[in-house]
RNA sequence: AGGCACGUAGCUCAGGGGGAGAGCACCACCUUGACGCGGUGGGGGUCCAGGGUUCAAAUCCCUGCGUGCCUACCA
């Protein structure tokens, strides 16, 4: 028997740790007989925590896995977390600063050690959160892309790269982070509109009269300025190309060139150019052969090429320069000005562009076979707006730095002979110099981009470079669940590499779910204070009814917007499955289902009615999930368990539990009520175990290992449930003038009803009851077409009978007239429209005969209506 | 600057060429023996605006307005 109330908090971490022990989770590699299905999770950084984004994504994740292992799948769910370079470094930073001490302090190996040990005291934290959700993840398969097996993969895919001329290294501009001391790749600069200002500084001519005048966001940039360019066809200019202007402050003489880049139109239509902090600059100092110079240091320092201004933050040096210029006369203007800033991913710091000696990918040729593999649809991406931003990113994809300048994460497989220069790429650690001969080797500083090991994520989790049972078997992925926020960080990326190392695509789908949002549309962010913790909603209202609130949110390519109150609703959800549960069981408590042996013909109407809505619902539940249609499917199964299973079979079923039909109600009621549990268990994964558990016939030890619900084709009566709905809408239609006319339920009523047609008048005979009890209905009286209508009455018209209820001494009579006057004026209404419609030539020429017809059917059910009402009005005079 | 979404009931959103839907909120009634975390009934909408295609448009197309997001080397 089931607890009066349920309580998820015990319940969830017993069947937990029962599906942990029975090994259900684990896909077997030798598993040859079933067909594999599988799923690689997105890592989360073993520094995070459990946010909205985490338990959406597992929670969908969690479902289809769940669905595909129930339906006969060997179904894997791969896990692990991801070493996040950057934001892991900044972590344990942080905790070394509290202890007043910095990473230098530590050097090198013991900083890396301490972040091991870190990780091992706080890296299980979202791991075990996600076991909370009740993520069915293979665990004994769990990895981390730091671990030795991917590493290797890593290295592999490294050496293999450079050696093929993918992987380069040479000097160029990069966004550096003068906070995190790293480049970063474009991906992992935010940009954003600021207020700032554009500055107008006139540079005089180094011979004669006259000046130029620049017009430049960064002023501070200048101090490493090494030229001015002009567009080569403005004849402001042309007399001046070939010129020099002296620098001020610096009193640097430096020339006036011509290039097409420059836009004759923004500012004065002349550009001071500064190679080593700025990317078009850079390129331009290539093309002409113009010097460069540093001015800042790695910490955003101006240095000693700097002049006076050397020490100074990049700021602090702009706010300083702003005076001397202005005082020295070279200040022509500031203007207020939107200005594009670049911030830093991780630390929100301004990126400032660095010229500095990185490695990179040569992403084109990836990239080809990455857009080819979307156009062949070899893999697709859903929702399928996003494959235009796919294609639109792949086409103008740039090189990739893959080069970080800090000490956690997989360090580049490159030394420096310090003999000769000669530079050796191994996945071995070179001895020595196979060159010279030395021995003198310096292995490369820099790691590599978390994203870079991130991008073999599907194949090295399973063992790549080796050639593993696991990668025969699993990949590739049937599908990729995340976020479209990682598109290209990360999906892109796995698409290049899994095509380029295993010559397949990585998953068959990619399904992009929104990002989640507060109830009102916004980000959720710790400044805004809108955050809405996972853990605290499962402790709130246990984990089922929070994955069910994200399960009916998750419409797709829509924001997912959720709310506290919200996740209550489905909490109540959960609460209305428990007392059916408790209902079902105990009204087949002690009766033997086993041996009732299903005979169609002594089903009840009943019973054939909630068989078929089942069916339909099993169609509806299915379909849902292969098209990743969560919504759909949470909505159906909503619906379905509420609206039709109890609020109507399972009152139904009360008055059918005493007579001779009563063994097969039972079944039905367990049959149904079973196969719901089995529907939702993917979903809600606890409660349907716990009260599943419950019940008789059971196939499994547990419901997570019994077969996903199909549909049962001996068991569907479309002709019985449209006359089981025909016996619903009398019940409908009493109930519907007893609410209006505000008679107590406590009122037992008498009913007359009037049929289109003999057929449905025989089905009363036998489900009189089910009326009485559900409309509270004292007596029914069946009159013929002849027989006299009773007078003062309310009518309910459905579309095979008239529902009259005496109302003499009941209520007030003008009441029900003013309600029956407000139906026909509806009912006219839209009578009104179809026969405009149906006196249409067009229309009856043009559109399909269905239509026609439905049409045609429709505004008889009208004309039928309306003519029934009137004379229920004229029947109220009496 | 380009691209992509989205404007439907008070709120959050489904739907998507032929009778406007759900959940929550609201109103009325109800100690009906699974459930008041419940039951029954009900009110409420020029489906953003304007044009076009069509026999028929909330739905398809265009324009505008509004909102959100993404991409970009505009000093």
């Amino acid at each position: 028997m089931l607890d009066r109330e349920y309580d998820p908090k015990d319940i969830e971490q017993k069947w937990y740790d029962f599906w942990m022990e029975k090994k259900y989770f684990h896909a077997d590699d030798k598993d040859g007989q079933k067909k594999a299905y599988s799923i690689v999770i997105p890592p989360p950084n073993v520094t995070g925590v459990l946010h909205m984004g985490h338990a959406l994504n597992n929670t969908i994740q969690d479902i289809m896995i769940r669905y595909k292992r129930m339906d006969g799948y060997n179904a894997l769910w791969m896990p692990g977390t991801d070493h996040a370079g950057i934001a892991t470094q900044n972590v344990v930073e942080r905790y070394l600063t509290e202890k007043g001490m910095s990473r230098h302090d530590l050097g090198r190996e013991a900083f890396i050690d301490e972040v091991w040990r870190w990780r091992e005291k706080h890296g299980g934290l979202i791991i075990g959160q996600l076991k909370r959700l009740g993520a069915s993840c293979d665990w004994d398969r769990i990895r981390f892309t730091m671990d030795e097996g991917l590493s290797k993969a890593v290295r592999r895919v490294f050496v293999s790269l450079y050696e093929e001329g993918l992987i380069y290294r040479g000097d160029y501009i990069v966004n550096w982070c003068p906070r995190c001391h790293s480049a970063l790749s474009d991906l992992e600069v935010e940009h954003e509109e600021e207020e700032g200002s554009l500055w107008h500084i006139r540079y005089p001519l180094a011979d004669g009269e006259g000046d130029v005048v620049v017009a430049t966001t960064r002023p501070e940039t200048m101090l490493g300025d090494t030229c001015v360019a002009v567009n080569p066809s403005d004849e402001r200019y042309t007399s001046l190309v070939g010129k020099e202007v002296v620098l001020p402050v610096m009193n640097r003489r430096i020339p006036i060139i011509a290039d097409h880049v420059v836009d004759k139109d923004f500012g004065t239509g002349a550009v001071k150019i500064t190679p080593a902090h700025d990317l078009n600059d850079y390129e331009l100092s290539l093309r002409h052969g113009i010097q460069v110079i540093v001015i800042m240091d790695e910490s955003g320092i101006m240095n000693e090429n700097a002049g006076v201004y050397k020490g100074l933050d990049r700021f602090v040096c702009r706010r300083d320069l702003e005076g001397d210029l202005e005082e020295q006369g070279y200040l022509v203007d500031k203007t207020p000005y939107k200005v594009p800033v670049g911030k830093c991913y991780r630390c929100k710091s301004v990126i400032e562009p660095y010229l500095s000696k990185q490695w990179f990918v040569k992403a084109g040729p990836l990239a080809k076979e990455a857009i080819k593999a979307v156009e062949e649809s070899r893999t697709r991406i859903l929702p399928k707006q996003w494959e235009k931003t796919y294609y639109e990113w792949m086409y103008n994809i740039r090189d990739w730095c893959i080069s970080r300048q800090i000490w956690w994460g997989h360090r580049i497989p490159a030394w420096y002979c310090e003999g000769c220069e000669e530079v050796i790429v191994s996945e071995t650690d070179p001895v020595k110099c196979p060159r010279c001969g030395s021995e003198d080797l310096r292995q490369e500083t820099d790691v590599l981009d978390t994203w870079f090991s991130s991008g073999l994520w599907p194949f090295s989790t399973m063992g790549w470079p080796d050639d593993t049972q696991a990668l025969k078997r699993f990949y590739p992925t049937d599908v990729l669940i995340t976020g479209f926020d990682i598109l290209f960080f990360w999906v892109a990326r796995m698409m290049m590499m899994g095509i380029k190392f295993m010559g397949e695509v990585p998953f068959r789908d990619v399904y992009l779910h929104a990002l989640v949002r507060d109830e009102t549309g916004q980000k959720m962010s710790k400044s805004k204070g809108n955050i809405v913790d996972p853990i605290d909603e499962m402790n709130k209202y246990g984990a089922d009814a929070f994955r069910f609130a994200l399960t009916a949110f998750a419409a797709m390519g829509r924001d997912v917007r959720i709310s506290d109150k919200r996740i209550q609703g489905y909490r109540f959800f959960i609460n209305k499955i428990w007392n059916a549960g408790k209902f079902v069981l105990s009204n087949i408590e002690g009766s033997d289902l086993q041996g009732v042996r299903i005979e169609k013909e002594k089903l009840s109407l009943a019973d054939k009615w909630i068989l078929t809505k089942l069916n339909r619902a099993i169609e509806d539940t299915r379909c849902a999930l292969e098209e990743y249609r969560f919504n759909d499917a949470a909505d159906t199964l909503y619906q379905f368990t509420w609206h039709t299973f109890c609020d109507w079979f399972i009152e139904l079923s009360k008055p059918m539990m005493n007579d001779e039909g009563a063994p097969y109600t039972r079944w039905t009621l367990h049959h149904v009520f079973k196969s719901l549990l089995e529907m939702l268990h993917p979903i809600i994964p606890f409660v349907s175990e716990e009260i599943w558990q419950s019940m008789q016939g059971r196939q499994a030890e547990s419901i997570m290992i019994s077969p996903y619900p199909s549909v049962n084709k001996e068991l569907d009566f479309p002709d019985e449930a449209y006359k089981m709905e025909c016996i619903n809408d009398i019940v409908s239609g009493v109930r519907s003038i007893r609410g209006e006319a505000n008679i107590s339920p406590s009122v037992m009523l008498d009913v007359v009803l009037k049929f289109k047609s003999r057929d449905m008048e025989d089905l009363i005979g036998r489900y009189r009851v089910l009326i009485q009890d559900l409309a509270r209905v004292k007596s029914i009286k069946v009159i013929s077409d002849q027989g006299q209508r009773p007078k003062k009455c309310a009518l309910a018209v459905t579309s095979e009978v008239e529902v009259y209820v005496p109302l003499e001494g009941v209520i007030d009579i003008d009441q029900e007239r003013n309600r029956l006057d407000k139906q026909i004026n509806k009912a006219r209404k839209e009578l009104d429209a179809k026969q405009k419609k149906l006196a249409n030539r067009d229309f009856l020429a043009k559109a399909k005969k269905e239509i026609v017809e439905e049409q045609q059917r429709i505004k008889e059910e009208l004309d039928f209506m309306i003519e029934r009402l009137i004379k229920a009005h004229s029947l109220l005079e009496g």
